[in-house]
DNA sequence: ATGACACATAGCCATATAGGTATGAGTATG
DNA sequence: CATACTCATACCTATATGGCTATGTGTCAT
């Protein structure tokens, strides 16, 4: 069940990973040589990297002749706000019960 | 800028240490020996988790007595929700830029 | 005061991981 | 065919990290 969300966040924990990450997001498919300038790292660790975050769900990529294009994946996002939102959910049932609490106190 | 995004999803992204914020937005404020029921790791480990979520901002700590409480903290969880809602909106913003395209070669 | 309890820190170890260079596999181009 | 190019994999190394046990610090109870 929380598979998803262990690779999701490990891939995400790293600086260099989530940059690529974002730059996806921003700027939709990319190449590896693309996505190399700014990464800061070698054309391997991006690689690696990307191999990571595909593995994570986080990414898609596309074969195209001696191309490969990489870009993100809409489903990753939305688990990723399907989690911050049950969490706050959760935070706001709290002030809820305490809420009725304190009605039922005031009773 | 984003080290913030940094600590919080590095300390996220160990499955113990998110069990226990995770347990920590459902149940609100814990203890340690709280939490240790069910992490599946001794005291020490949880202690120093909790410490790693705190100087991430993800959770707050109390003092009472020879007890000390745990819980979430609500601004980090708004952090997290805004992150994931900015890499939605770049996601939605290239599939606008996109249509504009379509439309305008429609003409 | 003494013992029990709650929690944090220190120190240790095994493993994971991010980075590098070298190289391989596949594709376009001259 | 030879060369250049894109990308991935293999391998190595240094460091980070998660787990443990032992112990320290502070608080409550007897």
């Amino acid at each position: 069940m929380s598979e998803i969300h262990d690779a999701m966040f490990r891939a995400l924990s790293d600086p260099t990973r989530r940059g690529l990450f974002e730059r996806l997001c921003r700027e939709g498919d990319t190449t590896v040589v693309g996505l190399l300038s700014g990464a800061g790292v070698s054309q391997p660790v991006v690689s690696r990297h990307l191999k990571v975050l595909k593995s994570a769900g986080l990414v898609r990529d596309r074969h195209e002749g001696r191309y490969t294009y990489y870009s993100a994946e809409r489903a990753a996002l939305r688990t990723l706000v399907d989690w911050t939102s049950e969490m706050s959910g959760f935070w706001n049932d709290r002030f809820d019960d305490l809420d009725n609490l304190l009605r039922r106190m005031d009773q």
